[in-house]
DNA sequence: AGATCTTCCTGTTGGC
DNA sequence: TGCCAACAGGAAGATC
């Protein structure tokens, strides 16, 4: 379940790898991850062939290839997308969606990027509304590891609000790139429990709440791009963060880190969420 | 506008 | 052995 950090190895793998490289052909073998794409398949092809990457940029959960005509192609891996890169010719995986031939490089020989993806929830488009922040996410925060961050003007919109802060978190409007499994680290570290209210929150605590979002993010983050350089088509949203370091997303009936009280399972939002029954208190209702 | 709920997808798992 | 429900979940869109 790709999230900011692993959307970030996909991003900087994509960066060394197809960087200056131009896009020779593209086939979409699946209409649906290209859904979004308002010119459809045909168009989207069209405006893709013959274009040279010129940078590699992302967005919280969105990542983006800046071309030369000043469109840009912009993909979500959703819940299952991957982005492999792979020798032509080889084996056509699974799930194969959408297949990018890219010319060889200076020092490479060609190489096909691979839009992998089992459940399609995630997707493609090229958009015309400029490389710099394609128009389609206008409407999505910054992410918390971009410098330009606002951290007052995510504290004081968000205790602007009635909502539970795991809700908030995971409001891309507010802050960017925080999925189900980082928000409950990050409220589980924190001490809080994702129903407090967001205006029933101070500042300190989510100022500290922030911090431990960068915290967990930054661990991750540094486990996924030791895993991509060694692998080369690794390009693919698995940090293998996921495996060790957690302390409640996936711990139901385990002993909290801190207290030993059992990890809590609720559902949340068609999903679910985790944490520690002791550590994190429930608001009075 | 904010809050909340539904829907889109497929493969795996577990209960009966 | 087979069938079906539950589950994984990001985010757009609808509704109130």
């Amino acid at each position: 379940m790709p999230e900011l950090p692993e959307v970030e190895v996909v991003r900087a793998g994509l960066q060394r790898h197809v960087l200056g490289r131009t896009i020779a052909g593209v086939d979409v073998l699946h209409p649906r991850p290209v859904r979004r794409d308002a010119r459809g398949s045909t168009g989207f092809v069209a405006a893709l062939v013959g274009q040279r990457i010129d940078a590699v940029r992302r967005r919280g959960k969105y990542f983006w290839l800046a071309l030369g005509s000043g469109d840009a192609l912009l993909g979500h891996l959703g819940m299952s997308g991957q982005m492999l890169l792979k020798d032509p010719g080889s084996e056509d995986e699974r799930h194969l969606r959408v297949r990018f031939a890219l010319e060889a490089a200076a020092v490479d020989g060609p190489v096909e990027m691979r839009f992998v993806d089992q459940r399609m929830f995630g997707g493609l488009l090229v958009s015309t509304g400029g490389a710099e922040l394609p128009s389609e996410i206008a409407h999505i925060a910054r992410d918390p590891i971009d410098p330009e961050f606002d951290d007052d003007l995510f504290v004081s919109r968000a205790r602007r609000r009635t909502s539970g802060i795991k809700r908030l978190l995971l409001d891309q409007t507010l802050i960017s790139g925080v999925g189900n499994i980082y928000a409950d680290e990050a409220l589980w570290r924190s001490r809080l429990h994702g129903e407090r209210p967001g205006d029933r929150l101070t500042g300190p605590q989510l100022r500290a709440l922030l911090g431990h979002v960068r915290d967990v993010m930054g661990a991750a983050l540094e486990q996924g791009g030791t895993s991509f350089d060694a692998l080369y088509v690794n390009v693919n949203g698995e940090s293998g963060y996921f495996d060790r370091s957690l302390d409640a997303y996936g711990q139901e009936g385990r002993p909290c880190g801190r207290c030993s009280t059992p990890i809590r399972r609720v559902a949340f939002m068609n999903r679910s969420s985790f944490f520690c029954p002791r550590c994190q208190r429930p608001p009075r209702r």
